[in-house]
DNA sequence: TTAATATATACGCTTGACCATATATACGTT
DNA sequence: AACGTATATATGGTCAAGCGTATATATTAA
């Protein structure tokens, strides 16, 4: 299980840190989703969400042809809280908040949680 | 200023992070005192307090032939909650229990804030 | 001044992390 | 089956970070 240097090494990385915030404020996301907001390769993400998810801060589930991420939610309590400590602390900082912005702006997102 | 993917990268590195969390529970520690418990090299520890002090995260006092390092009083709250909340959670885990235990053991520590 | 102790830094090496690109796999549609 | 879309992984290259060793600087004492 996670230990607490591998869990700062993960948030070490710009693209896993916006990733992981990103998730942490806007709830579940696909590929496809954090490829077109980080303005990234899809290559890039998908291996920063292997090992996020290799060390077991993220989950994930297929629906159909999208994979979507989300934070794990049997996390120990005092992660979740640095998450949600982090997150807090940044949403309005650069470039945290413009990939939120991005995010919304978004078309064609695939449907999720609907119907 | 430190920037919260820099504050990770100085948190995702053992030598940086078992000397974090120990000053954060017992205060200023200086150079010999950090190489002894954690069992490194002086020039490694004095090279990852540098960082530490380049990133703000700590600050310097000399006193006679020894350096003095503590955590920055000036961080921001919510990074100062960050190690709060890790050291809570690690203090009865390895290595870090263990570097406490060390120290509080050691012999011929300098004498600080007396006399 | 010389020596001893404490600390900082410079140098060369090695390893690991990240990246771009190409390719493989999985799913859905026709 | 063939094709398109979404995602994952493999390959090879580059670069930053960490390490050990040697050396430099600062302070104190003799």
């Amino acid at each position: 299980m996670l230990d607490t240097e591998t869990l700062f090494k993960m948030l070490a990385d710009s693209t896993r840190l916006r990733s992981l915030l990103l998730m942490q404020s806007q709830g579940e996301l696909c590929v496809c989703e954090l490829t077109h907001t980080l303005e990234l390769s899809q290559p890039m993400i998908s291996r920063h969400l292997a090992q996020l998810r290799d060390n077991s801060l993220v989950t994930a589930r297929r629906e159909g042809q999208w994979m979507y991420y989300r934070i794990n939610t049997k996390l120990p309590n005092w992660i979740k809280e640095i998450l949600a400590i982090t997150l807090k602390a940044n949403t309005r900082k650069s470039p945290y908040k413009d990939d939120i912005k991005r995010l919304k702006n978004m078309a064609n997102r695939p449907e999720t949680h609907c119907c």
